[in-house]
RNA sequence: GGGUGCUUAGCUCAGUGGUAGAGCGUCUCGUUUACACCGAGAAUGUCGGGGGUUCGAAACCCUCAGCGCCCA
């Protein structure tokens, strides 16, 4: 009735026809239509320029196995795909393109950039696209979209408007953070600081009983000075307040200012007020009328200051300047190195320079409070509950965002300047009167992908998608962008979609590190590659490995032997079924009734149902790694290691039938619950054990209840034991796992029914004999003949091994028992399993010492 | 400086009040007809230190030490 499976097991043979397979019959393509109920994820959207690293593995994997499990349980589910444009990075790949031909980005205009800019993505963008088929990813590719396409680019247009009208959005000059070398203004979630080793060098301005001395990081700004600055009840400097003092280098006299935000215990406690240069400095300008003197260009160049300096790149300018105070004698102390934090860019780490400019802002105060409201009243839920402080941290204190860059590409900003300085936001179906000019600037990448769960599926316009699948059910994504895309999409949304947030939980997962918990990173040579270890182990043995280190919010570590390891976890299901159907496991017909069934298939119904009951909930609560142990030890331990040896000689015999139909059930149940973490090689078994279509569209289990059956459960633990106790005996004797020797069980209980299913796993033959050795275990008598005496020495030491361990045990027993306290408060059930404890110690007890004696 | 985590077996990590767990690694035995990408058996932890709460603490509280991340 079914194919047979091949001796041995290939993941790269069978996944990419696999995949061709799911996405022809078209199981991924969600229908807006359906009165199903929606599951509904959108993808955070990869970089046009990326390509998989380990941590798009993960979340790919988490999100395929959400909605692999959700589509099984009948949801009409959407998980929709795509990419940003990623205005700087993708800007920075093509410009260095031209530059191999000589040109800058000048030479070709603008047009011809956003041309070249396109081409460049249709030939090499989206790598990750494919490589997302690799892995697996059940996504919708027919609603794939980008953040720069037509219909994304209409709704950054409607919505710009829409926050400019009311008043969300403005342009004003502030100290922004710019980036000398990409050119362009950056938010401040661009930037990232690092502790760099800088300098610190104390300065003296003015002369004689007129001079204060300043500690500063930056000295070549000096020239940019407009006052100095000092806390108002610093008794030291109290009474200069108000006066002025000498700027050397430019010999300009500047005030000396009081102001809270000065710390008196920091440096000097007196610092240069740089208006033009640095944030704080702007605030207490603002303040106190402070001059802003701006000396360097957009290219990080000294510019302006009417000085020698003039011309000196501002790191060379630094150096120059400590140079010249040195000589005039005004340096009263350097320290250096000193470690600080300096802001970086994110894309191409040059060190940022605050630059005074006018540019466009968002005014976040209102959508970041509907954002944080939304989860403090519980609309939105974030997974684990744990890491919604951080988001909290963020959302409360967040400063406006800075939307327009120096670039071209991107969505250009959509307000037009008339010529008499009017300003115009130009909707999607409006156009700018005559010789106005638009603004050239455009907007941050994230400022559409903050709108990715409403705007692709089409928003403005009331779609049916929109219907249907918005809000989203969940996002998945790792913590380390909660601040970045998540709160954007959060603002976005609550704003454009009357206030309804984009999505009903937000699951945040970690990082993936190197074996030793390390970061990867290209410097220290440790990055993980998916896609060589999906060619040397196969897409399944990558997911489950991720999906099984995925506790929730936590990091976790990855190491080749790991993704070994879950490739023999596939090798082993492979093997397990084939065997299995060798047996004639299958799946026609009606389950047999419980009570005609022997114990052995009785308890693996009752552990699959416990397990699937335990990996449904665990899922649903996005515990994937503690679900993954769960299957894990359920297939390996319960299924391989006990029922199908336990069941051999069942299969041996003519009375097999009934465990032939069970042993199907479970392999049948089992891929279904594994599918979404592995959904390759459960298809191919699932397949040729049923013959049917699909398990991705296969029915998800549900747990029986009725097959939970406590007392087969305990039967077969008294065979574990048995079986156990009698190889570690065999073992220490020396005997070989292959040798068969001679033994029985005597016993009157029911253990008596499988004493020939533990014979067959033991290697023991039943018959007349006189035997050498005898083991009382669970309350049977095994006899055995070694043939020859046995070694008593190994065995006595065997056995007080054990005897100290129980008396340990009864100890402890009888202490809990014993104490007055224990006894009057401790509750029932503690109690209970606490006299039974020692009951069973006590009889074990009895047993080695008995054994013991027998010895002698 | 502010916030927030973490410290459990050699390594990486689970474990939120009732006798310490997993994977990998280690040691011994083994080609028994599913599987050596395997099987069987074994060893390994005063749960970072100190104090407290409790009949009972790896878990709760305080404190110290070390490590990390985010933000300034």
């Amino acid at each position: 009735m079914s194919r047979e499976l091949a001796s041995t097991f290939s993941p790269v043979d069978i996944e990419a026809p696999l995949y061709e397979k799911w996405i022809s019959a078209g199981y991924f393509t969600a229908d807006a239509k359906s009165s199903k109920e929606p599951f509904t994820i959108v993808l955070p959207p990869p970089n046009v320029t990326g390509v998989l690293h380990i941590g798009h593995a993960l979340d790919l994997t988490l999100q395929d196995c959400l909605s692999r499990m959700k589509r099984m349980k009948g949801y009409e589910v959407l998980w929709l795909p795509g990419m940003d444009h990623a205005g700087i990075a993708t800007q920075n790949v093509v410009e260095k393109q031209l530059a191999t031909s000589g040109l800058s980005r000048h030479d070709l205009g603008r047009d011809e950039f956003v041309k070249k800019a396109w081409e460049w993505k249709a030939e090499s963008g989206g790598a990750i696209l494919g490589q997302m088929r690799r892995i697996g990813a059940g996504v919708d590719w027919s609603r794939e979209r980008f953040t720069m396409d037509e219909g994304m680019s209409k709704a950054v247009v409607s919505i710009f408007k829409k926050m400019y009208e009311d008043n969300l959005i403005y342009r004003a000059e502030r100290i922004i953070n710019w980036c000398p070398r990409c050119l362009t203004a950056l938010s401040d979630i661009e930037v990232e600081h690092q502790d760099d080793a800088g300098e610190f060098v104390s300065v003296r301005y003015g002369d004689g009983d007129q001079s204060i001395t300043v500690a500063t990081t930056r000295p070549e700004t000096m020239m940019g000075d407009g006052a100095v600055a000092v806390h108002p009840d610093d008794p030291r400097y109290k009474h200069m307040i108000g006066t002025e003092v000498l700027l050397p280098l430019v010999n300009r006299m500047i005030p000396i200012i009081a102001d809270e935000l000065v710390e008196p215990d920091f440096g000097t406690g007196a610092v240069k007020v740089t208006a033009a240069h640095d944030p704080n400095d702007f605030e207490m300008a603002m303040r106190h009328n402070v001059p802003f003197v701006v000396i360097m260009n957009e290219h990080g160049v000294m510019d302006g200051t009417g000085t020698e300096f003039d011309g000196m790149d501002r790191f060379e300018a630094r150096i120059a300047v400590v140079a010249k105070l040195k000589e005039m004698g005004r340096v009263v102390s350097e320290k250096r190195p000193y470690i600080h934090a300096v802001g970086h860019c994110s894309r191409c780490d040059t060190v940022i320079e605050p630059r005074l400019s006018k540019q466009w802002f968002v005014k976040v105060a209102p959508m970041a409070k509907a954002s944080a409201d939304a989860v403090r009243n519980g609309e939105v839920k974030i997974e684990p509950q744990a890491l919604a402080p951080r988001y909290f941290e963020w959302v409360d204190n967040m400063h406006d965002w800075c939307i327009s860059r120096q670039l071209w590409w991107g969505h250009r900003i959509p307000v037009w300047y008339g010529p008499n300085g009017e300003v115009k936001v130009v909707g999607p179906e409006e156009s700018a009167p005559d010789g106005w000019t638009q603004d050239p600037d455009v907007l941050d990448t994230w400022f559409s992908s903050g709108q990715w769960a409403f705007s692709t599926m089409g928003w403005p316009e009331k779609t049916a998608d929109l219907a249907k699948f918005y809000p989203t059910s969940v996002l998945v994504t790792g913590y380390d962008i909660l601040f970045f895309w998540v709160v954007r999409m959060m603002m976005m949304s609550t704003f454009a979609m009357d206030g309804v947030a984009p999505f009903k939980t937000i699951m945040l997962h970690g990082l993936v590190r190197d074996q030793f918990g390390k970061k990867m990173s290209k410097s220290r040579g440790n990055v993980i590659d998916p896609i060589e270890f999906m060619d040397k182990y196969g897409a399944d043995a990558l997911r489950f490995t991720l999906a099984r280190g995925a506790n929730p919010g936590t990091d976790q570590a990855l190491a080749e032997d790991w993704i070994a390891g879950s490739r023999n976890f596939a090798t082993k299901l492979w093997n397990a079924t084939r065997f299995a159907m060798m047996n004639g496991a299958n799946v026609a017909g009606p389950m047999p009734s419980l009570d005609s069934l022997n114990a052995i298939d009785r308890w693996i119904l009752s552990r699959l149902s416990q397990t699937i009951q335990e990996t449904n909930d665990l899922l649903e609560s996005y515990e994937f790694a503690r679900a993954c142990d769960a299957i894990y030890h359920f297939a390996w331990d319960d299924l391989c290691d006990w029922y199908l040896e336990l069941s051999k000689e069942t299969f041996a015999s003519d009375d097999k039938t009934n465990s032939q139909r069970v042993l199907g059930y479970v392999l049948d149940q089992l891929m279904r619950i594994l599918h979404p973490i592995m959904p390759f090689i459960t298809e191919e078994l699932w397949t040729t054990l049923t013959a049917g279509e699909s398990v991705v569209i296969a029915q998800w289990p549900k747990a029986e209840a009725a097959h939970v059956d406590k007392k087969s459960e305990a039967l077969v633990a008294a065979l574990q034991e048995i079986i156990t106790d009698v190889r570690r005996f065999r073992n220490d004797q020396g005997v070989k796992p292959s040798q068969k020797i001679p033994g029985r069980f005597v016993t009157s209980n029911e253990i008596a029914q499988y004493a020939s299913a533990m014979s067959f796993v033991l290697k023991l033959e039943p018959g007349d004999f006189t035997p050498s050795a005898s083991l009382e275990i669970a309350g049977v008598k095994v006899e055995m003949d070694l043939t020859g005496s046995i070694d008593v020495v190994a065995e006595r030491a065997r056995l007080e091994k054990d005897l100290a361990a129980a008396q340990k045990d009864q100890k402890t027993a009888e202490v809990k028992l014993g104490n007055e306290g224990f006894m009057a408060k401790a509750p029932a059930d503690v109690l209970v399993e606490i006299k039974e404890r020692l009951a069973k110690t006590t009889s074990e007890i009895e047993r080695i010492t008995a054994a013991i004696a027998a010895l002698n």
